[in-house]
DNA sequence: CGAGACATTGAGTGAACTCAAACGGCGTGG
DNA sequence: CCACGCCGTTTGAGTTCACTCAATGTCTCG
């Protein structure tokens, strides 16, 4: 969180996280339609964001982990857009929204952090519209595990392994194709010697090369 | 804008948005990486933002009217990451963003319109994302048409006519697809009299089939 | 009136889709 | 401990929708 406060300013800062929650995976942190109250910091664990289509169907909108806020679409409508489900079990800290609002108004540093994760949201989401608009299967799928590894590797995980926490369905939502194409894609990778896929077990076997797939030339 | 203040207290707003400036139709009001200091509040006019690809090609992120506001990409870099062209003679208010911040400062409900507005552009680009994902074209074209004239509408135009400002071109980059997809999905709609469809001109025939087009049951 | 940009239409191709079957891990109960 | 069944995943075959390439048509503006 935001840095360069004092000691007595962090305590009060501390109140907006003060309460915490436990959620068991496959369990509901919040659904579409529940009145909005408060935003989510995530402590451990891992979260898929999803919304249902007319049709019934469901359209899984990102993944969220360690660190990420979720509950922003909410503010708009004062009732949450969408379904926020643990893919492990997980611990947020709940931050009232009134409460973050009122602290944001005392600290400027507050303030601007909460506008910056907001906007790197809309960023976020611009450049996931981009993708699912231009690029082919294969491209999308290192997208998604190039982005992954990198979230990954902040985090202090492997820069080279990834354990998904998701299946092959909500990968399909997320990068706009169906389960069996998502499927046929890592097929793809793992023969072309890219990629390792054992299940929900992908190794990177050649980063340059998945960088590579994703933008052809300039593969820095 | 935010109501339910004083005399006084609109002044002071009225000084955040204090400067104006004009577009000329096909001039940009800010390009991807440019320095970030103002969020724009369309008067009037008509926008377009959009990113390069990697492979240099455009990515159409959006189309903005008259009360709306661009340029929250910007805070989360302090640059911003797209392009704003006016697709036709535009005039926006200047609201430098170290203003806005001040004064959300000093006027919660202030504050509470800027998250909304911001929420309100997450909550948008989730729905792209799902039409995108999930729509044959058509369909998408149908959202497309249904969006711009419920919004055209909301601010006095007609329920049932509308003049494109973009081409089709930028319509199908928005909607993820070619521009050749988008000419005969227009023809197709045409051909089945639920638009009327000369160039830039687009006449709604028959609002309930359009509909329909986007959700086959329940066409409220 | 002509040039250029924008839009439509046509023909053929290809990538991702649908439907269907086979495979594999994992957990449960015999 | 092994057999079974279930769920998620992979693979296959055929289809479809949107794409590419190309030609034609139409509007705008100098």
């Amino acid at each position: 969180m935001p840095i360069g406060l004092d000691k007595a300013d962090m305590q009060k800062l501390d109140e907006v996280v003060a309460t915490r929650r436990q959620v068991k995976q496959g369990e509901l942190l919040f659904r579409s339609g529940e009145e909005f109250k408060s935003l989510f910091a995530i402590r451990t664990g891992f979260f898929k964001t999803s919304v249902a289509t007319p049709d019934g169907l469901e359209q899984v909108m990102g993944f969220q982990m360690a660190g990420e806020i979720i509950g922003l679409d909410g503010i708009v409508t004062d009732h949450y857009s969408c379904n926020a489900v643990a893919l492990e079990d997980a611990d947020v800290c709940v931050m009232p929204f009134s409460n973050v609002e009122e602290l944001s108004r005392e600290f400027p540093v507050l303030q601007r952090h909460v506008h910056k994760v907001m906007s790197r949201e809309i960023v976020r989401e611009n450049s996931m519209m981009m993708m699912i608009g231009n690029m082919r299967s294969e491209e999308r799928l290192a997208v998604f595990l190039l982005n992954l590894v990198q979230r990954l590797y902040a985090r202090g995980f492997s820069q080279s392994e990834i354990i998904l926490r998701m299946s092959r369905e909500d990968i399909a939502s997320y990068l706009g194709m169906k389960l069996e194409t998502v499927s046929r894609a890592f097929t793809k990778l793992s023969d072309e010697g890219v990629i390792e896929v054992k299940q929900r077990y992908v190794g990177i076997l050649d980063l340059q090369a998945l960088k590579k797939i994703v933008n052809p030339r300039a593969c820095d």
